[in-house]
RNA sequence: CGGGAAGUAGCGCAGUUUGGCAGCGCGCAGCGUUCGGGACGCUGAGGCCGCGGGUUCAAAUCCCGCCUUCCCGACCA
């Protein structure tokens, strides 16, 4: 491609709106344009690295055995009904209304999959089978940013599996997630799968690829020494050894408080250190009242200091609710009247690690300290309950947890039953003749997020560094002063048409500017390599061909760049 | 949805305090000089000053309402 012919113009500065660095240069490079917020246009060299990245994953995705099709975008509303999500998923639907009917713009797409294939997958002699379409996502994000890493409309690899037992769902499950793996690698950006939380999509067993990452709006925990790495949002806490129930010192008595303006765990430490007991938050316990699966009522107990993680299957008791408890004071809740309320109590398991709290008192307007556990209250049951901290024990082996920031690039689930027993058409004839649900899995992959990740990882202070099996051209020839030299420009010329005719793909920066600016801009567009033709090292019958990523230049004569070409790019040809 | 900031040429910004010719840099077009790391001179095109209302002889500037964008938070397969 001829750069005077291309649809480009690159920008010194970059637009206001842009602040994280891989969208300033994805914006003055000319890969992308906003149209609105989170709604972006790819020009020419922003759809070729989206095609290589589509491509780097439908080739792993066909190489696993999943099939490629393609659903609509634009889905009926009652797919949405049936299966419920019109509601569940009310926050990010976009709906259109028309004069044949209400319409949604699919955000994800298991119930339009379900339709488009369960009538080929009858019958349990059609199992297994993988589909997967890379396509256009609308979701009503509250807030898009960071160019292509968070927006409202994007494309997504997303894959479905059919099974017709557990064990061939598991057997499916791998299959893409290996292939999610070599995709991942191919692009050369760092990422780990972790254990995740299945959020709004259901289902079971589910991991999310993360890529570590400056701008990353998601942390996972990850274990220094046994290889445990879940998602901030799913990943638990294990105990300190030490167990401090049997300590012999004195315990404290049990003391109430008047405490009225102090719900809360933070008011609360002030004003009982204010009475003359002084208190710190990590010495309180933070008592939340839940709904387990059964409707039972179940309070958990955390450490004051700590923000709680409502394990899955409870939720917390909302505020209206409360009245129904009478025994329950919201600000002042505290477990001493749990067992004869019968009121099943769950604590962390660091809280073992104390002897004696200060909590709520049971009663409106009062705390207690010197609530001991064993004597005071009661625990039928520890598990971990809060959000994991840097330096917390591992749950698997006990050592240090880290935090990573990181972007969470892709998804994948075991559904199990999850939408087969919602929607009716999700199932098959077995072989005695019965009908039997699928056992589904489903897959995600943000194509157009991973441009983001991909071009934020691979950066300097003059622009955009892409692996050659992303980079929307593997090589960039730059004439120097081509507007007065023939020679150059022939040269130029001569090594462009032999790199096309290698099948390279190939870009000439004809535009005859001045050098700097031609070589800036080179360097901004991130081609991995560029070949420099200049008078310097044409008096020598050399040119130079510079490495983008470490800056290195080597001369060589001109007949030897195709073969270097090529071992840089790693072909025999 | 809550808190904050900003909307002036394609991009970056000044001008708004104190109402009085709509400006600067980059980019764009033409001519000339320059030419191995974002050169220079001259000439030129390009504006609903976010939108709507109001005050005023006069509004980018003051007042009211709305819209959009960005940042922080809440939310998030």
């Amino acid at each position: 491609m001829q750069m005077s012919q291309l649809v480009l113009k690159t920008l010194r500065e970059a637009p206001s709106e842009a602040k994280a660095r891989s969208h300033q240069y994805l914006l003055r490079a000319g890969y992308i344009r906003r149209l609105s917020s989170g709604i972006y246009s790819y020009l020419p060299l922003g759809l070729r690295v989206l095609a290589k990245v589509s491509n780097i994953v439908r080739e792993e995705l066909d190489s696993c055995g999943s099939q490629e099709i393609l659903l609509p975008a634009l889905h009926p509303v009652e797919i949405w009904e049936r299966s419920g999500r019109i509601k569940k998923m009310a926050d990010v639907l976009m709906k259109v209304e028309a004069k044949s009917g209400d319409f949604v713009l699919g955000p994800t797409h298991e119930e339009a999959v379900i339709e488009a294939v369960y009538q080929d997958l009858s019958s349990y002699s059609d199992l297994p089978a993988t589909v997967y379409q890379i396509q256009t996502k609308f979701r009503d994000e509250p807030r898009s940013r960071y160019g292509l890493m968070r927006t409202r409309e994007f494309i997504m690899a997303d894959a479905y599996s059919f099974d017709s037992d557990q064990e061939g769902m598991r057997s499916s499950y791998s299959k893409v997630y290996d292939a999610y793996n070599k995709i991942f690698a191919k692009m050369e950006i760092p990422f780990e799968p972790v254990e995740a939380d299945s959020g709004a999509i259901g289902g079971d067993v589910n991991h999310e690829f993360m890529s570590p990452a400056e701008i990353g709006e998601d942390y996972y925990a990850k274990c220094s020494s046994c290889g445990y790495r879940a998602n901030i949002e799913a990943a638990t806490r294990g105990s300190k050894d030490a167990d401090a129930q049997g300590v012999g010192s004195e315990l404290p008595e049990l003391l109430y408080h008047y405490t009225p303006e102090a719900p809360g765990v933070e008011k609360a430490v002030e004003a009982i250190s204010d009475l003359g007991v002084p208190t710190k938050a990590h010495e309180m316990l933070k008592c939340l009242v839940a709904i387990d699966g059964d409707q039972r009522l179940v309070m958990l107990l955390v450490p004051g200091d700590r923000e709680a993680r409502v394990p899955s299957g409870m939720r917390l008791l909302e505020d209206p609710e409360f009245e129904r408890y009478p025994y329950l004071h919201k600000g002042f809740i505290g477990p001493m009247n749990a067992k004869e309320n019968s009121i099943y109590v769950v604590a962390d398991l660091s809280v073992k690690e104390r002897s004696h709290f200060a909590t709520g008192g049971n009663k409106a307007g009062y705390h207690v300290t010197g609530a001991v556990l064993g004597r005071d209250f009661q625990v039928d049951e520890y598990r971990s309950l809060v959000v994991v901290r840097d330096g917390d024990p591992c749950p698997r082996c006990g050592s240090a947890l880290t935090l990573i920031r990181s972007v969470e690039i892709g998804h994948t689930f075991q559904l199990g039953l999850y939408y087969s027993s919602i929607l009716e058409n999700a199932r098959f004839t077995g072989p005695d003749g019965q009908q039997y649900p699928y056992y589904m899995g489903c897959y995600g992959i943000g194509v157009t997020r991973l441009i983001a990740v991909i071009a934020e990882h691979f950066l300097d202070d003059r622009g955009l560094i892409w692996p050659v099996s992303v980079s929307p051209y593997q090589v960039v020839v730059v004439p120097l002063g081509a507007a007065r030299s023939k020679e150059i420009e022939e040269v130029a010329e001569t090594i462009y048409s032999g790199l096309l005719k290698d099948n390279v793909e190939a870009l000439i920066d004809d535009r005859k500017l001045s050098p700097g600016v031609s070589l800036a801009d080179c360097d901004l567009i991130g081609v991995p390599y560029q070949v420099v033709v200049g008078s310097k090292s044409l008096k020598e019958g050399q040119v130079e061909i510079k490495v983008r990523r470490d800056g290195t230049t080597t001369k060589m004569p001109i007949e030897e760049v195709p073969t270097r070409i090529r071992e840089l790019l790693g072909r025999s040809l």
